[in-house]
DNA sequence: CCTGGTTGTTACTTGCGGTAACATCAGTCT
DNA sequence: AGACTGATGTTACCGCAAGTAACAACCAGG
């Protein structure tokens, strides 16, 4: 049997796969998600074409070095929600696990919002609007799943729950890009508007005297 | 003086833009964001240095094609605003005339999220995240001001409509993008559950028996 | 007639993603 | 030992897209 061979060197190309994702890493970091191929090779200290035998392209190899940013990022919400006494406590963690990710790593950031697709990138025509992150997506389809399995919603739970996941993911990433742009306010007091718009306080609060009304 | 003859030649150079970005329009809707400078002009007509003449580059051309498109989707979300009797309603009308816009015409709508940012675009090193449209940018500082300007908010209420504006337009966004590539539910269901979130229906909801509570 | 500006062209450079063909070295099978 | 396998690595190339000269033609006004 040659098992012992070929997993010495099955787990020998994994450790060539892993410091290649590294060098990738810092040069993505260093020169955004525009970096070339031809660069990372070069930080890497090869040549293009190993890079293609071990991501097939460069959407590969950028989905590579995007799962496992997210896979942290991800691990880190869920903590967050796991935390705190109340549910306003758990929902301003996580809020706060996330933005504080985004300010102090934000080239990772952008890198994961912008995947950089592959020009010539499959069926062309009438597709939709499949261009968005996937990180967005997972981070939807995780909260609408831990939504759908702690709250009780009634008969329309899941489709509620789905649909209540990618909206206030969304509300946090347009909110957090926002913020991290022009950093009008702090962070808590971001996290606070933000929970507060959750709970409802527009829907509570009065119209402004001489207003058409909102 | 020859204003006269300048002015003929100012709006006839106009109209000639006018015409190429119609062209632009069309491929761009049939190709997708993709779409080659060559494909444009061709479609023209005429060839590629007539249109880095008028536009600069590919990002001029795009951000010319973006600008139209985006005042007539921020005019028809402007409108919906000021419908309806409560502000539910005007809210709903508002989400309503969003999604069936993108639900019409889904290639304009990723065109729009997706700009297709020139490859050397300025500033390298630490610029955070300025990757996003500026089609999200512009309606969450409108909406802002909107709510800003009809609603009571107390002493923080120019942060608070800021924030509360990327943070809505940010729920519409993620939540219109998953729905049009799933369709999980009807466009009036998507409304009201997100009706449903912002009138804070997350915070009242009960824990599920038996579940950690969120 | 000639000069200046606009419209258009062809032909080029540069840089990217991606691939083919070839050389090399390590351990395995007989 | 010597042939076989499979991974690592190279140079040199293709195709294509953005962007840029450099040149040709037309059409005013002096």
């Amino acid at each position: 049997m040659d098992t012992g061979q070929r997993q010495g060197q099955r787990t020998a190309t994994e450790r060539r796969r892993k410091e290649l994702l590294e060098a990738a890493d810092r040069v993505v970091l260093r020169d955004g998600p525009e970096a070339s191929m031809n660069a990372i090779a070069a930080e890497a200290g090869i040549t293009k074409p190993i890079l293609y035998r071990h991501f097939g392209d460069k959407s590969g190899l950028y989905r590579a070095l995007a799962q496992r940013h997210t896979d942290a990022l991800l691990a880190s919400l869920r903590a967050a929600l796991d935390s705190g006494n109340d549910r306003r406590d758990r929902v301003e963690a996580t809020l706060h696990a996330y933005l504080a990710a985004i300010e102090t790593r934000p080239q990772v950031y952008r890198f994961l919002m912008h995947p950089a697709e592959a020009p010539g990138d499959g069926e062309k025509g009438f597709d939709g609007g499949r261009h968005s992150s996937s990180l967005l997506r997972r981070m939807g389809e995780d909260l609408a799943e831990v939504i759908a399995e702690r709250l009780d919603l009634g008969p329309q739970s899941q489709e509620l729950a789905r649909v209540w996941g990618h909206g206030i993911v969304g509300m946090m990433h347009a909110a957090g890009d926002w913020w991290l742009s022009e950093r009008p306010v702090s962070r808590d007091q971001l996290v606070s508007h933000l929970a507060d718009l959750l709970w409802g306080r527009l829907a509570a609060a009065g119209d402004r005297a001489g207003s058409p009304g909102l």
